[in-house]
DNA sequence: TGTTGATTTTCCAGATTGGACCAAATGCGG
DNA sequence: CCGCATTTGGTCCAATCTGGAAAATCAACA
C-alpha cells in the first residue's frame, strides 16, 4: 500500500548512500527507543546518534512512527531470519533439542540485540497500535510455535508442569529480560554480560532449569 | 543533610492534606516514570495524573529529580517492609521455605505494585546517578539475602546448580520481569494477570521449576 | 553533462519544558 | 475563635524542543 501505483517507470536505482543511510538512522532508532521508549525519543536524538540531519528522517521515513514501525521491523526480522535457520539445523532432531537450540539463539540474539525485550517492555505499559502491531507480527508466531513444543516436552515429561504460557513467558524473560537488565546486573550481581563466556553460562543454566535431562521422574 | 539547621523552633505540624497530596504525587510519578521512563516524563503529566497543580511539585519536592528518588523510595520501601514481614514469618522454618515465600511475596508485591519491575528496566538501560543510588540503596541489600539463601538451598541439592547470582536473577525476572510485560501478556499469550488466581498460578509454577522438590536426586 | 535522487541548510509555528512568583485559602496551635 | 505559617491556586516566563515543510545544494548515475 506504500508505494502502488509509481511504479511505471524502471526509475532509478537506489543509491548505496541511501542506503546506508536508511540503515544507520534505524540502529539509532532501535537504540533510542529502546532507551527511552517512544514518547521518550525524538527525531533528533535519534538523527543526533546516527550522524546524520533530522529532515532526512521524514525524506526516509515519513514520520515517526513509520520510522518506529521500520525499527522495530528491522529487530525482529532479523531475529526471526536467526531463529528460523537455528531451527532449520535441528529440524530433524528430538523436541527437546530444538527447544534448547531456540533458547540458546534467544539468549543469541537478545545479547547481542538487548533492544529485542527494551522495546517490547518500553511499549508493553500501555495499550497502543504499537504494541498491537506488535503482538500480531512478530510476537504470537514465536509464542505459538514455541508453546507447541513446550507442551509436547511437558506430555514427555521433559519440562515442567503447569500453564504452558506462562513456562513459555518464564524461559522468554529468563533470557531477554534478564539481559535487558544491562549494566544494572553488574552493579546489583556483579555480573558482567560483556564478559566472554556468561552468555553461554546464562544459556546453559536456562536449558538447565526449564529443561532438566531428569525431569521425567518428577511425574510421579 | 536536608533540614539541617532550621530545627530550632519545633514549628508546625505538617498538615495533613499536604501529606495527602505528597502521596497522590508520589503515586502518580512512579505511575508515570515506570511508564515513560525519567527523561521521557514531564512534571506537568505527573501533576495531572495527581489531580494537582504541577507547581506543587517545586513546592514539596525541590525538583523533578529529587521526586523520583522519592518516588523510587516509595516503592522499595513498602517493598523492602513486606518483605521483611514475610521473611519474619518463616524465619524459624527451613531455607526452602524462606525462599518459597521470598519468591510468593515478591511476585505478590510485583503484581500489586508492577512499577517496582518497572522502574528498574528504565533506569538500567544506561548508567546514571539514579541507577547507582538504586542499586546501592535498594537492590544489593535484596540480592545479597537472596543469594545467601539461595547458596544453602543448592548445597542441600535443593535448588538447581550454577552461579547462584544468575539464579537469583532468574527466579527475578520470571516474577516481576514477566508482571511487567502486563498487557502484552495478554494479546501474545493469553494470559490475563489480573484474572483471580493468575498470581498464585505463576507463584507456584516458580517455585516448582526454580524450587524443584526431588531436585536433591539431580546432584548425581 | 543533464537529470534525478540524496542531503544539507534555514526556518517555522506550536507545544512543552522545568521552574519562579505571589495572592488566596486553609488549617494547626494557641 | 483568631493569628499566622503552611499549603495551594493561578499566572507567567524564558528556554528549549517538538515534528515537519520548504527550498537550496550536492552527488551519482546514465
Amino acid at each position: 500500500m506504500e508505494a502502488e501505483v509509481k511504479e511505471e517507470k524502471p526509475a532509478r536505482k537506489q543509491q548505496q548512500r541511501s542506503i546506508k543511510t536508511k540503515q544507520k538512522l534505524l540502529d539509532a532508532a532501535i537504540e533510542a527507543f529502546s532507551e527511552n521508549g517512544f514518547k521518550g525519543t525524538s527525531t533528533r536524538d535519534i538523527a543526533e546518534r546516527a550522524g546524520v540531519h533530522h529532515p532526512l528522517i521524514t525524506y526516509h521515513f515519513k514520520n515517526k512512527e513509520e520510522l518506529w514501525r521500520a525499527a522495530a521491523d528491522r529487530i525482529f526480522s532479523k531475529f526471526n531470519a536467526s531463529m528460523g535457520q537455528a531451527l532449520q539445523e535441528v529440524i530433524n532432531e528430538c523436541p527437546r533439542t530444538r527447544m534448547a537450540m531456540m533458547i540458546r539463539t534467544y539468549v543469541r540474539y537478545a545479547a547481542s540485540q538487548p533492544a529485542l525485550h527494551k522495546v517490547m517492555v518500553q511499549e508493553a505499559s500501555h495499550p497502543s497500535s504499537r504494541l498491537n502491531w506488535l503482538i500480531e507480527t512478530h510476537l504470537r508466531p514465536l509464542f505459538e510455535v514455541s508453546v507447541k513444543n513446550l507442551k509436547e516436552l511437558q506430555d514427555a515429561g521433559l519440562a515442567p508442569q503447569g500453564n504452558p504460557a506462562i513456562l513459555f513467558n518464564m524461559i522468554r524473560v529468563s533470557s531477554g529480560g534478564l539481559i535487558a537488565l544491562g549494566h544494572e546486573l553488574k552493579g546489583t550481581s556483579g555480573i558482567d554480560l560483556a564478559a566472554p563466556g556468561t552468555i553461554d553460562e546464562l544459556s546453559d543454566m536456562i536449558v538447565d532449569v526449564f529443561l532438566p535431562e531428569n525431569a521425567a521422574r518428577k511425574a510421579d
